[in-house]
DNA sequence: CAGCCTTGGTGACAATGTCACCGACCTCAC
DNA sequence: GTGAGGTCGGTGACATTGTCACCAAGGCTG
């Protein structure tokens, strides 16, 4: 497991001279799903480059309500979680492996070395962070300006499955959106009246992409 | 006006030796109240580090409300907005001098040239990313999670001078938060029902400070 | 003064969030 | 099997927030 560098697309012009160092002194770790990678309290001593599952990050309320922020995916890093943990404690959002995880685990030190020896390395960091503030910035826009119901269709269009099919309960579906389950449940029966979905226990089925598809582009 | 990086508390520790190179590569600039700094479509050459005035940074959207994501006063950087226009052209945050505003204009390889000869002033841009990112942290959860009365308080308190006058209009206020100009003039009523505040046009007063605290702290 | 823009007030209504509660379903131990 | 207990989703009532249309008062300029 060496060369988990070329699976990054932004490494993959590493010198070679700087592969190795990279690699011996960082290390590839593993963490089972539902494990709580970063929260409060719990910051990460590693950068983390993900070669394997998703971890999702997402914010707790004091109530107890939940907001996904982003999903880190295989082939792309952590790199908020380190800016984060360097100025402020009392951050509230929270990484969990949704799935198995496994990635390279950079050292704060090795990080500060690689950015100062590689433009490459720090193009990879600089565009990575684009990538996640980018991210939270249309999160932002969502909630603040655009109707649950088109936000709603939005998610089901991005999670549902080749067949259609979406494995989340309405609560899941709520925290993905931050809001209220009896919302999402409203709406989704809406959208069942209207023929577009079918619902199960823990199961939607999307039945009609297309008219999800042009609600969702209103 | 060649010392104006000992007013960066981050960068007061920074090499003598690359003090001279950061001032002479580096200009000063100024522009008025109301100048548009970066935007959609305009997106900075060069990381500013602002020296007098604030910039308000704010989103639109599509149907023209507004939001105000966070402020740069003076002795801090503008940083996101070099992430930003490094990977996403199409981000719909803008910057606005509020003030008449002056700041050191940092050059793209000056800025590369420093990340990588001084700890120091990497240091100073991570910390300022971290801040940064905080605080969209805490926009969110504000946005999503918190009452809208709340947060109007929270905001008077914020925004009211020495007098407790603080000169802006609801539609102004509206945009702080996000919301309608209606919610904040009803909101206002509310509190002026309650003696908490004065409202007279493009103006209101705090009248009792410790009643607005005590309910914006709830 | 008349025109015109800005500011803010209002009522009606729609959309969303909150709360309390209920029934259906699932799993597991017995 | 059967019952207990937890999860999941449905429902009605209500509060809060957002949207729309419109109006009135204040202020500015010709």
């Amino acid at each position: 497991m060496s060369d988990w560098i070329d699976q990054f697309p932004g490494l993959s012009r590493l010198d070679a001279s700087l592969r190795k160092p990279l690699t011996e002194r960082s290390r590839i770790i593993t963490v089972p799903a539902g494990t709580v990678i970063f929260g409060p309290g719990k910051a990460p001593e590693n950068l983390l480059l993900l070669l394997s599952g998703v971890v999702r990050v997402q914010q707790v309320s004091e109530s107890g309500r939940e907001i996904v922020l982003y999903r880190v995916h295989a082939h792309e890093s952590c790199v908020l979680t380190t800016a984060c943990l360097l100025a402020y404690e009392d951050y509230s959002a929270e990484g969990i492996a949704e799935t198995d995880v496994s990635a390279a685990a950079i050292p704060r030190n090795v990080f500060e070395d690689m950015i100062v020896r590689s433009s490459v390395f720090r193009s990879f960091v600089f565009t990575a962070y684009s990538k996640r503030i980018t991210d939270l910035f249309m999160v932002i826009e969502e909630i603040a300006f655009q109707r649950m119901d088109i936000r709603l269709a939005q998610k089901l269009l991005e999670l549902e499955s080749d067949t259609g099919d979406i494995q989340l309960t309405h609560q899941q579906l709520a925290t993905e959106l931050g809001t209220a389950r009896e919302v999402v449940s409203r709406q989704l029966q809406e959208f069942q009246r209207r023929g577009w979905i079918a619902a199960t226990r823990g199961r939607i089925t999307v039945r009609d992409h297309g008219a999800l598809a042009a609600f969702a582009a209103a």
